[in-house]
DNA sequence: CGAGATAATCTAACAATGTTTTATAACACC
DNA sequence: GGTGTTATAAAACATTGTTAGATTATCTCG
């Protein structure tokens, strides 16, 4: 009495992620089916299934965490200094959209805030409040301006030409900000 | 030969734009499909598109608009200071969870920035820019970082309890920047 | 080396969605 | 009143996420 194989499920999770990720960053996230994901990687969509048992949802929550993990990695590439992670940040956000949209935008199930949030979440966070010390509103603050930028110009509500003008304009403000503390 | 009369389509739209939004904020927009929607308005499907002819997409953008003509009534209607409006544009926000989901978070088709962009939308920023003059950016950037704490409040990603404590921080900043010009 | 049991897989179906077609019914004018 | 145009209605279509039932592949034990 012995069964089939297990197949790696990590493994494959991880190919669906990337997949997914990819296919969404190409074509949008409307392109992102089960079905087309299936055939995007030459299986079937029960296949999907095994590797994410809670559906799409709990696949696009995926990507968005592998988002987070990313970011927080870059973010802590740079110095912790406000102008470098600012930059770091909006970068991050302008050249991966689709991403930045399951992280942020998608329907997720991710939680937040609670410590039984997921580690990637708070490092990611974290490498922010290491740019603005004092107290946590600066942090918040900073992060919600660097959020309502990165968003605002993705959906082309906010002038490109005046991008750098922006940056450097919440650069000031930040700086000034810290003696409040 | 003379037709059946044509219904008043305007009238129509507004009664569709008001139950989806009702619909919306009671229930998600998730639930707001053309089925659900033509019941609670005691219709067919068909109803829908005669008075939205480009289909779902378009009736949420009718309920965004009308969004835009809300909030820059409600920023008018406070005196163009910085906290004022600070503080009316969060509440709205707050108040009105899923229609600002329509206005920034949803697939919209709606255009913004160049001269073609409905008036609302240019009335709404306008408000915005009122309580922040000076350069251009600085508008931008007091908008930016009011739309991420209303997205990031809204999706639970700060913690409630310091609400109060980052408008009095994003105010001081946006204050000292004045002077930036 | 072969048979059987077990679990992963595939085909196919299900329910629900947005949208469109075809047929019906209502109205204004001559 | 009849006629012709047009709004409406019922039903169908294509596509989605998801799930059963049947099938197949693999490992263990004889």
């Amino acid at each position: 009495m012995s069964p089939r194989p297990a197949p790696d499920l990590d493994r494959r999770r991880d190919q669906i992620t990337a997949t997914a990720r990819e296919l969404a960053e190409a074509e949008g996230w409307a392109a992102v089916t089960m079905r087309r994901l299936a055939k995007e990687l030459g299986a079937t969509q029960p296949v999907l299934y095994s590797a994410f048992p809670d559906g799409r949802q709990s696949l696009v929550d995926a990507v968005a965490l592998s988002g987070f993990t990313e970011i927080a990695a870059t973010l802590e590439s740079v110095p912790p200094e406000p102008a470098a992670r600012m930059r770091a940040y909006l970068d991050f956000a302008t050249r991966h959209p689709r991403l930045y949209e399951a992280m942020f935008a998608l329907p997720s199930g991710l939680e937040f805030g609670a410590s039984s949030s997921p580690e990637p979440l708070r490092r990611a966070f974290a490498a922010i409040q290491a740019a603005f010390p004092g107290a946590d509103a600066r942090a918040e603050v900073a992060w919600a301006a660097l959020h309502g930028l990165a968003t605002l110009q993705a959906g082309g509500r906010l002038p490109a030409s005046r991008a750098q003008a922006r940056v450097e304009h919440l650069d000031k403000m930040l700086a000034r900000a810290e003696s409040t503390g």
